[in-house]
DNA sequence: CTTTGTAGCACAATCGTTTTCGCATATGCT
DNA sequence: AGCATATGCGAAAACGATTGTGCTACAAAG
């Protein structure tokens, strides 16, 4: 059997109490007028023997288990697998670690993501929500602090930050009015969600009273809804929209590949425009035009928030009110429109 | 204050014992023969108060934290994040939460995640390894289940599951030989890695002996050196290759920007063909011939190994031999060469 | 020579579980 | 009646840390 390499195990080695190696190891030596010397033999033995503190008990113990729980829709999607890295960044800056769950757009997965890092007693929670009514966050919200993204609910109390959907979905609709087309297909996502609304709205009334005509079609911030509406579209008569904009890149990708087998090149016969940047839109041909979210900036300010929502929870302070945050998102101008 | 949430409250409520409650709940009634009675009023207390296990607790306790590290190079290249997704679907589909740390390609922050890993009790970890040398990951390995995904270390008693880079660089190679190419340039990646060497390896001996005008430059699996490289290789002259093999799906999208920059068009005037694929490939135009890693399989046994591992571990017996296996990577025919 | 103060540390409770014993009471068998 | 075996449950010791409180010894003060 190995030598064990716990406090008690150094305890007895040096013979002093359990409590004085703990204090001594924690950094609270003076705290606790510990002397020198016993310092020093513990910090000795705790280094021969290799001593690191099982964060397990240390977490039971403190109720504090310098982690926090992060769930997106789907970390393979590009959009939340740079925005996963920006706040792991954020939160190993800070010392904190990140439990990551991936709710693949179910609302019934999230849920359990939810309760699991509730009992695993994170410190926070970070969450890109799919459910269509916040009751649930709601409730997780009310013992840890909790932190939305990207995603948000209409009337909500929890603390969010999102970008501006309709600022967005608004300044590409413009772009495509100066620009001078005149139908213009949009394909939206899920349409309950809030940032599809948002888009929904922004896009509607940017070309209100252009005499533009347009459509808004589509279910899913996927390929597959992208290539089937473009084609649906299209059906018939190749000429039916002489724009189109793609809610995510996801669609983009959908959409440009329909393009293709339709026949219609893309930033020539048609112009096109996306939501949203999968890091690949500059290497197309044509690069596309698009509406970039600021990333960065919003996972370093969710990450603020939560850790300000955590301060106060930890020192027993009340819930401060709700910081409900867009950040804006800018047109990135290439060559497909 | 609240009402208390466990095994000692619902005992009081009950007038069962801790013991007993805990029997209840953890499904464990019928081993200890806890009475029909007994198991009713407690659940049905549990019930009501909506009991959760402190999980904290369970871990310190068991020694078992229904948890697993992954630990990865870059979880917003596109790569690893689909890597990580299957990964994360597999552990969750076994009841284990996934805890995700980005080494950013650092080695030290490599080993910081191991040891908190370590520290955390966790049942068992996966690394796509950073390090230059299996040390330090032999070490970890030795007190926690562990196995190695996409790197691995030449001579190791770690279990690994990884590509066949060199017959995946074989076959691509292959290809452009058989297409008639005959000045190929290679741009690499981080070239002490293994997955690098390999592929590097299967290039050169594809190409042996068919007279066949070869480079090997770069020296990092990223945009920039797939752009600088070829730039550099066309400085002067335009034709001074008629085809280029990139050794990732990121390097080739540096190549592509470079390729526009120089106005040679891909598909056309050279040919182009890439290692990995980051979901876009096909959406390129055109689309872009490649290597592909069965990154599904390849997490499958990675986490079945890993399992393999925990499970004896769990057991007390001694860690069975290395598992260390290579998945055949395919070449998918696209338009590019 | 008793008080008061303080430096330096140890005791023991605690976090919420799991699990090994073992103690009663009940039942079956001769 | 007497003994074995089952049945149903509880007490208490872990797991490894943190921390409020108190104890001892020795010095300074009165």
């Amino acid at each position: 059997m190995l030598e064990k390499n716990n406090l008690a195990a150094i305890s007895e080695r040096t013979g002093y109490s359990v409590s004085t190696v703990s204090r001594v190891l924690s950094g609270k030596a003076e705290k606790y007028r510990i002397s020198q010397s016993a310092v020093e033999r513990v910090t000795k033995e705790a280094r021969r023997c290799g001593y690191r503190p099982n964060l397990v008990a240390q977490s039971l113990r403190t109720r504090q288990s310098q982690t926090v729980g992060l769930v997106v829709p789907g970390i393979d999607n590009p959009f939340f697998a740079t925005l996963a890295s920006i706040i792991i960044s954020q939160l190993d800056a800070r010392g904190y670690h990140t439990l990551l769950a991936d709710s693949r757009e179910s609302e019934q997965e999230e849920r359990q993501a939810l309760e699991m890092f509730h009992d695993r007693g994170v410190d926070g929670i970070l969450a890109v929500p799919v459910a269509s009514s916040p009751e649930f966050h709601e409730e997780v919200g009310a013992s840890v602090p909790l932190v939305l993204i990207d995603r948000y609910f209409e009337k909500t109390s929890l603390s969010y930050v999102c970008t501006d959907n309709y600022a967005g979905a608004y300044m590409a609709a413009q772009y495509l009015v100066d620009k001078g087309y005149k139908r213009i297909l949009a394909i939206q996502g899920v349409p309950a969600s809030m940032p599809n609304r948002e888009r929904v709205r922004g896009f509607l009334d940017a070309i209100k009273g252009h005499g533009i005509q347009s459509k808004v079609v589509g279910d899913a911030f996927s390929v597959e809804n992208g290539s089937r509406e473009t084609l649906a579209a299209f059906a018939g008569n190749p000429k039916a929209y002489d724009a189109i904009f793609a809610f995510s890149a996801t669609i983009l990708l959908g959409t440009i590949s329909a393009l293709r087998k339709l026949g219609i090149t893309e930033g020539k016969d048609i112009g096109v425009i996306s939501y949203d940047n999968n890091g690949f839109l500059d290497f197309m041909n044509p690069p596309v035009t698009r509406v970039e979210q600021p990333l960065q900036e919003a996972g370093e300010i969710a990450v603020e928030t939560l850790f300000t929502l955590m301060e106060a929870h930890r020192s027993g302070l009340p819930a401060p009110t709700p910081v409900q945050q867009l950040v804006r998102p800018s047109l990135i101008i290439r060559e497909s429109c």
